[in-house]
DNA sequence: AAGTGGTCTAGACCACAAT
DNA sequence: TTGTGGTCTAGACCACTTG
């Protein structure tokens, strides 16, 4: 029998994991330029492919972000905070220390690609709003001019056919204050998350480099009677993104 | 000019879409077969590299998992529901309904890698525990045998020293009823929530397929007069969890 | 033993960015 | 114009799984 050596990891994995040290050690920092392909070549005598390799586990971690014609770069990190009950948050605890760091700056949102269409009620939505056609307000949110978030709200098309809910302008207060106006304002919230690998859709809608999550958050609101009046299914770009909860115990 | 044909994708990403859509639309379905390296060659006249590239398309997208000298599959997803606040959450609201199909069925976790640590304050611990010094809990979670989430408990070392919070057995109700006999029973939660693709030791620790992100919870415990008690830092595997919160508005 | 995915070489042509 | 990453070919050897 042979000595049992342990494998080596290849060549590939080697090059990616010192870069992977530089990159979270600082010494390669927000938004330097890594090696490219023909300085890896050169420095580790290898063919063109390995050394793609080697910078496409990288990418694919989501740490470096390639550029067409021009390198490949450390990718930054600036997520927004997004609260999801403020009444409880943390103002009065904690005195105020954020475990991340965020951008807590409030830098305004911009919609575009607003839609509202009626539609019959696909899978999740027919189940929870316990109806067979809605109405659908979709938006894609950005900051900074970039991309971070797309939404789409689905509403019984019985509660909110003929209101202001289904035209662009909602007015102060947003479509929950509407629904308050109809006397069935929201009393309660249940959020389901999940994060997974975009599909190439949400991939080309979000402006996502390769190795990037998103965050999907299912958010449904109910009256006080129980019944569910809203069911908004967000997609976001999980680079860009905090999500805090509080609640007590 | 040449006149301005929008470009078509590369043969990679179409053998890829295609494939996509097969699993998407339920044609191949959980746990199914693709066709190879080598079915993909002869198929459509491609080299080795471009078959592989491919099927590296829908591995990082986390829709199939390759089996080495087996072939690559389509990969499951059978979530686990984690809620945030009990307290508050659907049995009185929607009736029941959950938005995503997940496992109820409160499989057993089981736990292993236990490991009990007195530790200098790291970054984000120091931070919120205030302090410089903690005790840290480590340990892995598996459900069926499976690995899905690695947790690490950080409490302030003048508050749990010589305690039964530093012993592997911390009794019923766990860590939670222990610092409530100490007087300093949890009053309030915060956790924050991230999404990111896994480090190469969090993907060995979880025995993560490629493709797989993992949600980053971040949770800090108040006692009653508002000091952090607890920090808990865990990490999961994506497609093995949804996390639900609820609150009212 | 045959088939599969994992790694690697040595070329090629292209589109795009920087200069 | 030069260098960069993006795509692709045509081979090779290996480790592993399955029959």
């Amino acid at each position: 029998m042979e000595s049992p050596v342990p494998h080596e990891p290849p060549i590939y994995r080697r090059i990616a994991d010192r870069l992977r040290d530089a990159i979270l050690s600082g010494d390669l920092r927000d938004g330097d330029r890594l090696p490219g392909e023909n300085a890896l070549m050169s420095e580790y005598g290898i063919a063109r492919a390995t050394a793609r390799q080697a910078l496409a586990v990288l990418i694919n971690e989501g740490l470096a972000v390639p550029k067409r014609g021009s390198g490949v770069y450390v990718r930054r990190f600036r997520p927004i905070r997004r609260h999801g009950s403020r009444r409880l948050s943390r103002e009065q605890w904690g005195a105020g220390r954020a475990i991340w760091d965020s951008d807590t700056s409030g830098r305004p949102y911009t919609v575009d690609d607003l839609s509202i269409t009626r539609e019959p009620a696909a899978d999740e939505a027919a189940r929870v709003l316990d109806c067979e056609e809605v109405w659908v307000r979709r938006r894609r949110y950005s900051v900074d001019g970039r991309p971070v978030q797309i939404a789409a709200s689905h509403f019984p098309a019985l509660l909110v056919s003929d209101t202001p809910i289904v035209v662009p302008d909602t007015g102060p207060g947003g479509v929950y204050a509407r629904l308050r106006d109809l006397g069935h304002a929201p009393a309660h919230f249940t959020e389901e998350v999940r994060a997974r690998m975009p599909t190439p859709e949400e991939s080309a809608k979000l402006d996502l480099p390769a190795g990037t999550p998103v965050i999907v958050v299912c958010r449904a609101a109910y009256a006080a009677g129980g019944t569910a009046v809203e069911l908004n299914k967000m997609i976001m770009d999980a680079a860009s993104y905090v999500l805090q909860y509080d609640f007590d115990a």
